[in-house]
DNA sequence: ACTATTTCCTGGATGC
DNA sequence: TGCATCCAGGAAATAG
Protein backbone atom coordinates (compact mmCIF):
# COMPACT_ATOMS: atom_id res chain seq x y z
CA UNK A 1 0.00 0.00 0.00
CA UNK A 2 2.11 3.06 -0.91
CA UNK A 3 2.41 6.04 1.38
CA UNK A 4 5.01 8.73 1.04
CA UNK A 5 8.28 6.58 0.97
CA UNK A 6 6.47 4.39 -1.69
CA UNK A 7 5.02 6.66 -3.71
CA UNK A 8 8.25 8.99 -3.39
CA UNK A 9 10.34 5.36 -4.90
CA UNK A 10 7.48 5.37 -7.25
CA UNK A 11 7.87 8.61 -8.64
CA UNK A 12 11.71 8.78 -8.73
CA UNK A 13 11.80 5.78 -10.84
CA UNK A 14 9.28 7.31 -13.07
CA UNK A 15 10.90 10.52 -13.72
CA UNK A 16 14.33 8.49 -14.49
CA UNK A 17 12.16 6.78 -16.95
CA UNK A 18 9.79 8.59 -18.67
CA UNK A 19 11.16 12.42 -18.43
CA UNK A 20 11.23 14.06 -21.58
CA UNK A 21 9.36 11.41 -23.01
CA UNK A 22 6.00 12.93 -25.53
CA UNK A 23 2.25 10.83 -25.26
CA UNK A 24 1.44 10.18 -28.23
CA UNK A 25 -2.04 8.14 -27.50
CA UNK A 26 -4.01 7.67 -24.86
CA UNK A 27 -6.78 4.68 -23.84
CA UNK A 28 -8.69 5.16 -20.95
CA UNK A 29 -11.12 2.02 -19.39
CA UNK A 30 -14.47 2.04 -19.10
CA UNK A 31 -14.42 1.90 -15.57
CA UNK A 32 -15.23 4.95 -13.90
CA UNK A 33 -14.23 4.69 -10.25
CA UNK A 34 -10.58 5.63 -10.99
CA UNK A 35 -11.23 8.75 -13.16
CA UNK A 36 -11.96 11.81 -11.20
CA UNK A 37 -11.79 14.71 -13.92
CA UNK A 38 -14.21 13.38 -16.90
CA UNK A 39 -12.71 10.93 -19.51
CA UNK A 40 -12.45 13.45 -22.03
CA UNK A 41 -10.77 15.89 -20.05
CA UNK A 42 -8.10 13.66 -19.08
CA UNK A 43 -7.65 12.40 -22.82
CA UNK A 44 -7.51 15.72 -24.06
CA UNK A 45 -5.01 17.07 -21.68
CA UNK A 46 -2.45 14.01 -21.65
CA UNK A 47 -2.48 13.42 -25.59
CA UNK A 48 0.78 14.76 -27.14
CA UNK A 49 1.65 16.15 -24.33
CA UNK A 50 5.74 15.96 -23.47
CA UNK A 51 6.50 14.92 -19.73
CA UNK A 52 8.54 17.77 -17.98
CA UNK A 53 8.86 15.99 -15.05
CA UNK A 54 7.15 13.57 -12.35
CA UNK A 55 6.98 14.37 -8.82
CA UNK A 56 5.44 13.54 -5.44
CA UNK A 57 3.05 15.75 -3.51
CA UNK A 58 1.64 13.19 -0.64
CA UNK A 59 0.57 10.48 -1.84
CA UNK A 60 -0.09 12.02 -5.41
CA UNK A 61 2.20 11.39 -8.03
CA UNK A 62 2.08 14.41 -10.29
CA UNK A 63 3.34 14.19 -13.42
CA UNK A 64 3.66 18.13 -14.83
CA UNK A 65 3.24 18.42 -18.68
CA UNK A 66 3.82 20.95 -21.73
CA UNK A 67 1.78 21.16 -24.93
CA UNK A 68 2.96 22.98 -27.98
CA UNK A 69 0.10 26.05 -28.25
CA UNK A 70 -0.14 24.92 -32.02
CA UNK A 71 0.74 21.16 -32.20
CA UNK A 72 1.14 20.07 -35.94
CA UNK A 73 -2.55 18.40 -37.27
CA UNK A 74 -1.71 14.69 -38.22
CA UNK A 75 -3.65 12.68 -41.06
CA UNK A 76 -4.38 9.76 -38.61
CA UNK A 77 -4.68 9.10 -35.12
CA UNK A 78 -3.18 5.70 -34.21
CA UNK A 79 -6.10 3.54 -32.20
CA UNK A 80 -4.66 1.69 -29.20
CA UNK A 81 -6.52 -1.81 -28.78
CA UNK A 82 -4.50 -3.41 -25.87
CA UNK A 83 -5.12 -7.20 -26.61
CA UNK A 84 -7.66 -7.81 -24.47
CA UNK A 85 -9.60 -4.67 -24.33
CA UNK A 86 -13.45 -5.37 -24.35
CA UNK A 87 -15.87 -4.06 -27.31
CA UNK A 88 -17.33 -1.24 -24.52
CA UNK A 89 -13.70 -0.18 -23.82
CA UNK A 90 -13.86 3.32 -25.68
CA UNK A 91 -10.79 4.50 -28.01
CA UNK A 92 -10.76 8.22 -27.30
CA UNK A 93 -9.87 10.32 -30.03
CA UNK A 94 -7.64 13.31 -29.63
CA UNK A 95 -9.34 16.30 -30.69
CA UNK A 96 -7.71 18.09 -33.14
CA UNK A 97 -5.48 21.11 -32.19
CA UNK A 98 -6.53 24.70 -31.95
CA UNK A 99 -8.89 23.18 -29.36
CA UNK A 100 -10.49 25.87 -26.12
CA UNK A 101 -7.49 25.40 -24.03
CA UNK A 102 -4.21 25.95 -26.09
CA UNK A 103 -3.07 29.21 -25.75
CA UNK A 104 -1.85 32.09 -28.40
CA UNK A 105 0.74 34.58 -29.21
CA UNK A 106 1.95 36.40 -26.36
CA UNK A 107 4.26 39.21 -25.96
CA UNK A 108 7.05 39.10 -24.07
CA UNK A 109 7.20 41.25 -21.01
CA UNK A 110 10.23 43.22 -22.72
CA UNK A 111 7.19 44.08 -25.22
CA UNK A 112 9.35 42.91 -28.15
CA UNK A 113 8.91 39.48 -30.28
CA UNK A 114 5.85 37.93 -29.90
CA UNK A 115 6.29 34.01 -29.78
CA UNK A 116 4.10 30.79 -28.95
CA UNK A 117 4.03 29.72 -25.39
CA UNK A 118 3.24 25.99 -24.59
CA UNK A 119 -0.01 25.21 -22.26
CA UNK A 120 1.29 23.77 -19.19
CA UNK A 121 -0.84 20.99 -16.96
CA UNK A 122 -0.79 18.43 -14.84
CA UNK A 123 -1.33 14.56 -14.82
CA UNK A 124 -2.21 13.84 -10.83
CA UNK A 125 -2.42 9.94 -10.03
CA UNK A 126 -3.02 8.73 -6.98
CA UNK A 127 -2.05 4.80 -6.48
CA UNK A 128 -4.51 4.10 -3.98
CA UNK A 129 -4.54 0.97 -2.24
CA UNK A 130 -3.30 -1.40 -5.13
CA UNK A 131 -2.60 1.21 -8.01
CA UNK A 132 0.40 0.63 -10.30
CA UNK A 133 1.81 2.43 -12.75
CA UNK A 134 3.84 0.70 -15.35
CA UNK A 135 6.11 1.66 -18.11
CA UNK A 136 6.46 -1.18 -20.45
CA UNK A 137 6.45 -2.30 -24.16
CA UNK A 138 3.84 -2.81 -25.55
CA UNK A 139 4.11 -6.29 -26.64
CA UNK A 140 4.08 -7.21 -23.01
CA UNK A 141 0.37 -8.70 -21.62
CA UNK A 142 -2.05 -6.51 -20.79
CA UNK A 143 -2.78 -6.99 -17.18
CA UNK A 144 -6.29 -7.39 -15.61
CA UNK A 145 -7.62 -4.12 -14.30
CA UNK A 146 -5.92 -2.11 -16.39
CA UNK A 147 -7.43 1.21 -16.34
CA UNK A 148 -5.33 3.81 -18.66
CA UNK A 149 -2.08 3.25 -21.18
CA UNK A 150 -0.32 6.32 -22.72
CA UNK A 151 1.39 5.25 -25.89
CA UNK A 152 4.70 6.93 -25.62
CA UNK A 153 6.99 8.60 -28.27
CA UNK A 154 10.09 6.16 -27.15
CA UNK A 155 7.59 3.43 -28.47
CA UNK A 156 6.90 2.25 -24.49
CA UNK A 157 3.52 2.55 -23.09
CA UNK A 158 2.97 3.80 -19.31
CA UNK A 159 -0.38 1.84 -17.92
CA UNK A 160 -2.29 2.42 -14.69
CA UNK A 161 -3.12 -0.81 -13.19
CA UNK A 162 -5.56 -1.19 -10.25
CA UNK A 163 -7.87 -4.21 -9.17
CA UNK A 164 -9.10 -2.44 -6.26
CA UNK A 165 -9.94 0.64 -7.86
CA UNK A 166 -8.98 2.65 -5.00
CA UNK A 167 -6.46 4.78 -7.17
CA UNK A 168 -7.48 8.44 -8.86
CA UNK A 169 -6.65 9.54 -12.57
CA UNK A 170 -7.06 13.32 -12.48
CA UNK A 171 -5.77 16.22 -14.79
CA UNK A 172 -5.00 20.15 -13.46
CA UNK A 173 -5.66 21.75 -16.78
CA UNK A 174 -3.97 25.07 -15.45
CA UNK A 175 -1.03 22.89 -14.01
CA UNK A 176 -1.61 24.45 -10.03
CA UNK A 177 -2.50 21.43 -8.73
CA UNK A 178 -2.10 21.35 -4.77
CA UNK A 179 -2.50 18.97 -2.24
CA UNK A 180 -4.18 19.68 0.88
CA UNK A 181 -2.05 19.32 3.75
CA UNK A 182 1.95 19.91 4.33
CA UNK A 183 4.81 17.65 3.58
CA UNK A 184 5.96 15.80 6.56
CA UNK A 185 9.22 16.10 5.73
CA UNK A 186 9.30 19.85 5.13
CA UNK A 187 7.07 21.09 7.93
CA UNK A 188 8.94 23.12 10.46
CA UNK A 189 8.22 22.36 14.63
CA UNK A 190 6.32 24.99 14.99
CA UNK A 191 3.66 24.59 12.45
CA UNK A 192 4.08 20.72 13.62
CA UNK A 193 3.21 21.45 17.03
CA UNK A 194 0.15 24.11 15.93
CA UNK A 195 -1.28 21.17 14.02
CA UNK A 196 -2.14 18.91 16.48
CA UNK A 197 -1.98 20.36 19.93
CA UNK A 198 -5.51 21.47 20.26
CA UNK A 199 -6.80 18.59 18.21
CA UNK A 200 -9.49 16.28 20.25
CA UNK A 201 -9.16 13.46 17.70
CA UNK A 202 -6.72 10.68 18.17
CA UNK A 203 -3.24 11.33 17.75
CA UNK A 204 -3.02 8.23 15.11
CA UNK A 205 -6.29 10.00 12.98
CA UNK A 206 -4.75 13.22 13.02
CA UNK A 207 -1.48 11.76 11.33
CA UNK A 208 -3.39 10.40 8.74
CA UNK A 209 -5.71 12.98 8.21
CA UNK A 210 -4.13 14.46 5.20
CA UNK A 211 -5.50 17.96 5.48
CA UNK A 212 -2.94 18.47 7.67
CA UNK A 213 0.42 16.25 7.05
CA UNK A 214 -0.05 15.04 3.18
CA UNK A 215 1.08 11.42 3.03
CA UNK A 216 1.20 9.71 6.18
CA UNK A 217 -0.62 6.59 6.02
CA UNK A 218 -1.24 3.56 8.45
CA UNK A 219 2.19 1.91 8.18
CA UNK A 220 4.16 4.89 9.43
CA UNK A 221 2.08 6.44 11.66
CA UNK A 222 2.27 3.64 13.53
CA UNK A 223 5.77 3.26 13.24
CA UNK A 224 6.64 6.57 14.05
CA UNK A 225 4.10 6.72 17.35
CA UNK A 226 6.13 3.58 18.42
CA UNK A 227 9.45 5.35 18.19
CA UNK A 228 8.17 8.44 19.88
CA UNK A 229 6.65 6.02 22.53
CA UNK A 230 3.01 7.71 22.27
CA UNK A 231 -0.04 5.48 21.86
CA UNK A 232 -2.14 5.78 18.79
CA UNK A 233 -5.58 6.15 20.77
CA UNK A 234 -3.83 9.51 23.04
CA UNK A 235 -5.93 12.23 21.75
CA UNK A 236 -3.71 14.83 20.01
CA UNK A 237 -4.70 17.81 22.78
CA UNK A 238 -3.71 15.37 25.51
CA UNK A 239 0.21 15.48 24.46
CA UNK A 240 2.63 17.56 25.60
CA UNK A 241 4.93 19.70 23.62
CA UNK A 242 8.32 17.46 24.33
CA UNK A 243 6.12 14.44 23.03
CA UNK A 244 4.93 16.16 19.92
CA UNK A 245 8.35 17.49 19.44
CA UNK A 246 9.46 13.88 19.83
CA UNK A 247 6.94 12.38 17.41
CA UNK A 248 8.00 15.01 14.69
CA UNK A 249 11.51 13.92 14.34
CA UNK A 250 10.60 9.99 14.87
CA UNK A 251 7.97 10.90 12.10
CA UNK A 252 11.06 12.55 9.72
CA UNK A 253 13.58 9.40 10.73
CA UNK A 254 10.99 6.96 9.67
CA UNK A 255 10.34 8.06 6.43
CA UNK A 256 13.49 9.39 5.59
CA UNK A 257 14.75 5.34 6.42
CA UNK A 258 11.56 3.98 4.36
CA UNK A 259 12.65 6.26 1.18
CA UNK A 260 16.44 4.96 1.75
CA UNK A 261 15.03 1.31 1.40
CA UNK A 262 12.60 2.24 -1.48
CA UNK A 263 9.84 1.47 0.49
CA UNK A 264 7.88 -1.30 2.66
CA UNK A 265 6.97 -3.99 0.60
CA UNK A 266 3.54 -5.62 1.88
CA UNK A 267 1.29 -7.52 -0.29
CA UNK A 268 2.14 -6.50 -3.40
CA UNK A 269 3.76 -3.24 -3.45
CA UNK A 270 6.66 -2.79 -5.99
CA UNK A 271 8.36 0.10 -7.62
CA UNK A 272 8.21 1.07 -11.33
CA UNK A 273 11.05 -1.48 -11.74
CA UNK A 274 9.19 -3.98 -10.09
CA UNK A 275 11.72 -4.45 -7.26
CA UNK A 276 10.53 -4.42 -3.97
CA UNK A 277 11.12 -1.88 -1.35
CA UNK A 278 12.40 -3.35 2.32
CA UNK A 279 11.59 -1.00 5.04
CA UNK A 280 8.91 -3.76 6.05
CA UNK A 281 12.15 -5.35 8.04
CA UNK A 282 12.11 -2.56 9.58
CA UNK A 283 8.84 -2.87 11.18
CA UNK A 284 8.52 -2.55 14.80
CA UNK A 285 4.80 -2.54 15.54
CA UNK A 286 3.01 -2.52 12.23
CA UNK A 287 1.82 -6.17 10.96
CA UNK A 288 3.55 -7.23 14.51
CA UNK A 289 0.33 -8.34 16.68
CA UNK A 290 1.26 -10.41 19.06
CA UNK A 291 4.82 -10.44 18.48
CA UNK A 292 7.20 -9.70 21.44
CA UNK A 293 8.28 -6.06 21.15
CA UNK A 294 12.02 -5.54 20.24
CA UNK A 295 13.17 -3.46 23.10
CA UNK A 296 10.66 -4.95 25.84
CA UNK A 297 9.39 -8.24 24.54
CA UNK A 298 5.65 -7.47 25.78
CA UNK A 299 3.29 -8.42 22.57
CA UNK A 300 2.40 -6.17 20.10
CA UNK A 301 -1.08 -4.76 20.34
CA UNK A 302 -3.18 -4.70 17.83
CA UNK A 303 -6.53 -2.46 18.12
CA UNK A 304 -8.81 -0.70 15.62
CA UNK A 305 -9.00 3.28 15.93
CA UNK A 306 -11.50 5.13 13.25
CA UNK A 307 -11.77 1.77 11.55
CA UNK A 308 -7.94 1.61 10.87
CA UNK A 309 -5.83 -1.40 12.64
CA UNK A 310 -3.80 -0.37 14.67
CA UNK A 311 -0.33 -1.73 16.56
CA UNK A 312 1.74 -0.41 19.43
CA UNK A 313 3.46 -1.59 22.47
CA UNK A 314 1.41 -1.11 25.59
CA UNK A 315 4.80 -1.05 27.70
CA UNK A 316 6.78 1.03 25.37
CA UNK A 317 4.01 3.38 24.62
CA UNK A 318 2.11 5.87 26.91
C1' DA B 1 -15.03 24.16 12.19
C1' DC B 2 -14.40 19.61 13.84
C1' DT B 3 -15.10 14.88 14.52
C1' DA B 4 -16.97 10.26 13.71
C1' DT B 5 -18.94 6.92 10.64
C1' DT B 6 -19.99 4.85 6.27
C1' DT B 7 -18.94 3.72 1.59
C1' DC B 8 -16.39 2.28 -2.26
C1' DC B 9 -13.61 -2.28 -4.45
C1' DT B 10 -11.44 -7.13 -5.20
C1' DG B 11 -8.06 -10.73 -4.11
C1' DG B 12 -6.49 -13.46 -0.68
C1' DA B 13 -7.19 -15.75 3.63
C1' DT B 14 -10.07 -18.14 6.64
C1' DG B 15 -13.91 -21.10 8.20
C1' DC B 16 -17.16 -24.74 7.81
C1' DT C 1 -13.09 -29.14 -2.91
C1' DG C 2 -16.21 -25.59 -2.78
C1' DC C 3 -18.68 -21.92 -1.16
C1' DA C 4 -19.49 -18.01 1.90
C1' DT C 5 -17.61 -14.51 4.74
C1' DC C 6 -14.30 -11.30 6.26
C1' DC C 7 -10.56 -8.18 5.88
C1' DA C 8 -7.16 -4.78 4.09
C1' DG C 9 -6.70 0.28 3.07
C1' DG C 10 -7.28 6.03 1.55
C1' DA C 11 -10.27 9.51 1.03
C1' DA C 12 -14.72 11.26 -0.21
C1' DA C 13 -19.29 11.61 1.36
C1' DT C 14 -22.44 11.77 4.98
C1' DA C 15 -24.06 12.58 9.56
C1' DG C 16 -23.81 14.57 13.95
Amino acid sequence: MPELPEVETIARGLAKRVTGDVVESVWLGQKKEPLKSPATEIAETLDHSRILAVRRMGKHIVFDLERAARAPLRQAQGRLSPANARKSDRVLKRKAAGSARASSVVPTEAGGNARLTNTKAQWIVHLGMTGRLLVCEPQSEVPKHTHAILKLASGRELRFVDPRRFGRLSVAKSGDFDATGVEPLEVELDRFLTLFHDRKTPIKSALLNQKLLRGVGNIYADESLFRAGIRPRRRAVTITREQLSKLFLALKDVLNEAIALGGSSVSDYVNSDGEEGFFQLQHRVYGREAEPCLVCKTPIKRVVIGGRSSHYCPKCQK
